[in-house]
DNA sequence: ATAATATTTAGCTGATTGCCTAACTATACA
DNA sequence: TGTATAGTTAGGCAATCAGCTAAATATTAT
């Protein structure tokens, strides 16, 4: 049951959630395209990613200092065909999806150097843990 | 994705995960029922059963002082597919099949009565919120 | 080697959650 | 009508968790 509900839990968080649907679509997305998307502090990204690891959902790859995320082989059929149901029209996913193909466009160097102008530049912009 | 999330949370629980599958193999049993399984307190039952009502994963029936729940019809047919095989070797779900016969084997009436004189008498001898 | 950079790990904080007991509600029975 | 009973709701406490910043790690470039 352990390995279940590390699965369920992985999964029972929006933030979480958008991570794995967008890898979805996208073969592999690296860490600072996925922070770009979810609009969060690096290491908090970095912290759900190895919480999706964990239940064995994502695959990682390291590529020089990049590491990428992937959908792992092991993710359970029927599981993400529930959820890909589940989530057809969910707007939330629908903008990620526009959004992302704006992140892809940009070369990823540009991208991290802009997300690190953006650390250093004052009190950020993100909307912090409400809900 | 509310939807969605009310249900992957509902299912991010070891004690309702157990009540889900208990209901998997018997169509509706009773809140004394369940509490008597999972050795909590009536109040905590209720509420994972709330919890799992609200993710539209179980149906609650009143008849008389006692609620039946049941595997809802909304259940999504493919998770409800996936979490079978998942938790198949589960030992915990077979101990948990193995006491039921036993809860079930009892007069309803009974259980309940039990389970007052239980509360009743001195401190718990349940394990209290480890893990 | 040194500096820069992409990600992870550590440590902190406020919000959420699971558990309990106690109070409340609803139904049945005397 | 009053009492017992099955379940829910409310309130409180400790544990877990998502978020942040800062420090550590690993890799590339100078």
């Amino acid at each position: 049951m352990e390995e279940t509900l590390r699965i369920t839990k992985a999964l029972a968080d929006g933030n979480r959630l958008r991570a794995v649907m967008s890898l979805v679509n996208h073969d592999e997305l690296c860490v600072c395209q996925i922070t770009e998307l979810l609009n969060l502090a690096t290491a908090t990204v970095s912290r759900h990613m190895s919480v999706l690891q964990g239940g064995r959902l994502v695959a990682s790859r390291k590529k020089g200092r990049w590491v990428y995320y992937s959908l792992s082989e092991t993710f359970p059929k029927d599981l993400l065909v529930w959820l890909k149901e589940a989530l057809a029209d969910s707007g939330v996913l629908a903008a990620d999806r526009e959004k992302l193909k704006e992140i892809l466009a940009l070369d990823p160097d540009e991208l991290c150097r802009n997300q690190r102008k953006r650390c250093a530049s004052g009190p950020s912009t993100r909307e912090r843990g409400k809900k």
